[in-house]
DNA sequence: ATGTCAGGTCATACCTGA
């Protein structure tokens, strides 16, 4: 089983392109984030043409959520992380698909640090903390995928001193994500891959993608039975290069059928 | 300090979030 997890930063602006690379990559399932679309513009048919079932939780202009399924339609287990019911943010959703249970998320971004936006991403991780430790030791593989906005080691930036005064570098949410990991999580990609220069994210400015001046920002978490059944991982560069591609590469990684 | 996207609007130029 192929999943992979997509930041495409904006589901409708960017259809073509995600409809070219799903018919491309094949993935069995797939995690979006960022579909910048609210709940009845997202472009079901489209996908569903594509050969994927899907659900979402969308919102107007940010955020937004989906999972994909290759020929059958996940099997939602929620929609919000617990503890965030009055949250309009648009940034879990979580599904079972053929025995795995696959949890999409997009963490907040939390710049500018120092104001409440800060404050948001490491009360919004700490919630993610609270139900990772739910779902570690639900009895199936179960992987967590997306967004974290957070960049976990120095290796994991084309500079990494250019990254001092941003929130996805900060101590707070780096330690947050090592208590994540500390539960008994493994960072595939990392993993497999433990001494590579791995980004996912480019920015679109000072060419960055061309001098592949990037961070590794989009994570798979995977729990013990998850981990048993990794075969590989990667980073979907090509992607990236497209003519308005999003800032965002796909990732993705193979699990033994079980 | 700079720079580039998307989506939305008291819209056809400017705002926010990233």
């Amino acid at each position: 089983m192929r999943i992979a997890t997509f930041n495409v930063n904006g589901v409708n602006g960017r259809l073509a392109l995600l409809l070219d690379w799903l018919g491309e990559a094949q993935p069995d399932v797939v995690c979006l984030q960022e579909l910048k679309a609210p709940q009845e513009k997202f472009p079901q048919q489209a996908i569903a043409k594509a050969g994927y079932g899907a659900i979402w939780q969308g919102q107007s202009r940010w955020n937004g959520v989906a999972i994909l399924a290759k020929g059958r339609d996940p099997v939602e287990t929620r929609r919000r992380l617990p503890g965030e019911e009055e949250d309009e943010q648009a940034r879990y959703i979580e599904a079972a698909v053929d025995g795995v249970l696959i949890g999409c998320l997009y963490a907040p971004n939390g710049n500018p640090i120092g104001t409440a936006k800060f404050d948001y991403k490491l009360g919004w991780l700490e919630r993610l903390i609270d139900h990772a430790g739910e779902l570690r030791d639900v009895d199936c593989p179960v992987v967590l995928a997306g967004d974290y906005n957070v960049i976990p080691e120095d290796k994991d930036a084309y500079k990494p001193e250019r990254w001092l005064d941003d929130a996805l570098f900060q101590p707070e949410p780096r330690a947050l994500y090592r208590r994540l990991l500390g539960q008994g999580w493994t960072d595939a990609v990392r993993h497999l891959h433990p001494d590579e220069t791995i980004f996912t994210f480019w920015d679109y400015w000072r060419n960055a993608f061309a001098r592949n001046a990037g961070i590794r920002i989009d994570h798979f978490l995977l729990n013990a039975q998850a981990l048993a059944r990794l075969e590989a991982a990667g980073v979907d560069k090509d992607a990236r290069a497209r003519q308005g591609a999003s800032d965002h590469a796909p990732v993705w990684l193979d699990l033994a059928n079980g």
